[in-house]
DNA sequence: GCGCTTTCAGAAAGCGCTTTCTGATAAGGT
DNA sequence: ACCTTATCAGAAAGCGCTTTCTGAAAGCGC
């Protein structure tokens, strides 16, 4: 079913067709209803590529690249993202990159291909130096385009929109909580140190002990997932050393991780030692005990790059940047350390 | 950057430039060398939209359709429709309807405009009669106009392939797990009552219990989510009547809702009342006690599915159903029911 | 009633690509 | 040497839409 059968079918030419249907000019009453009551009867449905074609301006596709749906961080996020484009009518085309650089190229690079309206970008970036040229390689030209793109938590060579979670700050805010719980002795459980957020909420919890005159004990790097958090655990629990009162993951889906591995060690938390993580996520509630964390508004955030990436590009082209404040939730994994 | 750009640089026609390029016609080595450094030298991306247009045939993108991918559950089903699609160079475009009929009829709607190569339904449908028609209005044309549409079990209304889980053998079973653990009072806790996986699974349930001449004590129904499962536990806690020895849910996203909720009321789980759900979403090992479930291969399942919508339609035109059995996991939430 | 502006429908020119179709050139057969 | 058969590049015709541009009809003041 094309505009031009339908056009046929009302009597009138596909230019007046398409006016009628898309209301961009007056078009006289009758010949309207004519025309959207020929489309209705033909079941038409307009050709999004043909559209997008003719009319290079109106796009109604965002891109979002995450590394993986399942992980609760991103599943948020996106949600908020997702809301926030219904309400607007844009489809969105959701990525995972698996956690691949490669493949995070290769989705800008067919949403450069869709000419989609905005790119979004959420998570921490990879530390390849080659990567992060090839990547603002097809960013540039897309954004020099007309292209919108805007970051959740981005890598520090990116210079676009971003939603910039306070990590430091939450973590230091964190870190001062634990310290009046009694804590002395810490370890924190990393992920990959080129990623911003991680150095970020380690720099921050560091600063926080620092301020009662406290040092970090151990760090512990593991991968940015539930089975990096658990082996970082374990690691930090066979090397023999006294073992910290409290441990602090940096991201709630290590510290589910870590939680599991602690309880094999027949550990009780929070009895045996604390434990707290960064982010929030749905399930963390559910644990029990349910953990201590900073928490992170993270479905709107996902509103919030959205609103970025659409908003006017301001005059002059600095990126803008969304602070978002993490509050720190004291929950039933951490308490006052073991006594002895 | 257009193709007649690169044809232009290069010294030969938009044709030829094409066929270099895409590879579909043998063009000598040594014009395909120069196109090819062409397109490099400009940084030359394809218009997917062109593309689409005039090749209608060729189409990269697959819709995919769910509730909620903040839900673990679609969350576990899309990234396999995602990993299996990032392997094939599909782009896939994730919508999540919020449980809204309209929603879903629009997104049906956006994808058959952007002729998207398949389109996946994830999930139940909903149990509006009007809903169902309209759904079958969009779907049909779009099938007959060569587009593939597939589902995650699916309401009974659509002819279409579907990925089945076998849900009422998996509750039956786990009815009978239960039963031989010494449990002989049971209540469930559905969701509507309209959805196929809702009624399958309790009917399968009963059917496990009746092999042992037991019967159901109570169901409560509930909304599909978090909070309808703690809900719905609530209420069943509140009537005043004898408590059951054993809960079963019938999803886990509803399991962990109903956990929250006989926590809240001081009962121990599983000591005081055994918890039980379906699906094994990633969260609920790690919940303490972990649950006991029916697992679903969910990752599998969303590689299933896209796979089946791809697949070159059978000759005849029945719709093909691959059943998905479902094991069942004894974990900590269930035990032997306390004595008196 | 005449020239003026205003309103609105239709003709036609693309948007950027793919793909026939056409024709030139080279290779092969006798 | 001549005709037939492959190769392969280019011209041109769309794919289905939007949007100028053009022109007809109607509305207005004098």
């Amino acid at each position: 079913m094309t505009l031009d059968a339908v056009a046929r079918e009302a009597g009138v030419s596909p230019a007046t067709a398409s006016r009628a249907l898309n209301g961009t000019t007056r078009v006289r009453d009758d010949l309207r209803e004519r025309v959207r009551a020929a489309a209705e009867r033909l079941d038409y449905i307009p050709n999004a590529h043909a559209q997008a074609l003719a009319n290079s301006t109106n796009n109604r596709t965002v891109g979002v690249i995450c590394h993986d749906v399942s992980d609760p961080y991103f599943a948020a996020v996106s949600s908020g993202v997702m809301r926030a484009a219904a309400e607007q009518d844009l489809l969105v085309m959701l990525a995972s990159t698996f956690r691949e650089p490669a493949r995070e190229i290769a989705y800008v690079s067919m949403l450069r291909a869709q000419r989609a309206r905005a790119i979004l970008l959420i998570g921490s970036g990879f530390q390849d130096r080659a990567w992060e040229r090839a990547l603002d390689a097809e960013l540039e030209p897309y954004v020099r385009g007309g292209g919108r793109v805007a970051v959740v938590s981005r890598h520090r060579s990116l210079r676009v929109d971003t939603v910039q979670p306070e990590n430091r700050a939450g973590a230091a805010a964190l870190a001062r909580t634990l310290v009046g719980l009694g804590h002395r002795t810490f370890a924190v459980l990393t992920g990959p140190p080129a990623l911003t957020t991680v150095s970020d909420r380690l720099t921050g919890f560091r600063e926080g002990l620092a301020d009662s005159g406290i040092g970090l004990d151990r760090v512990v790097e593991g991968a940015f997932t539930r089975d990096g958090g658990y082996a970082a655990a374990r690691r930090l629990l066979a090397c023999g050393r006294p073992r910290p009162t409290c441990v602090f993951a940096v991201t709630d889906v290590m510290a589910v991780g870590a939680l599991a591995a602690l309880r094999e060690e027949g550990l009780r938390v929070p009895e045996d030692v604390s434990l707290a993580g960064f982010d929030d996520i749905p399930l963390v509630r559910e644990l029990s005990p349910a953990l201590t964390t900073v928490a992170l508004p993270l479905t709107s955030m996902g509103e919030d790059v959205i609103a970025l990436a659409l908003r006017e590009p301001s005059a002059g082209r600095r990126a803008r940047v969304v602070r978002v404040a993490g509050e720190v939730v004291v929950r039933a994994s951490t308490g006052t350390p073991p006594v002895g």
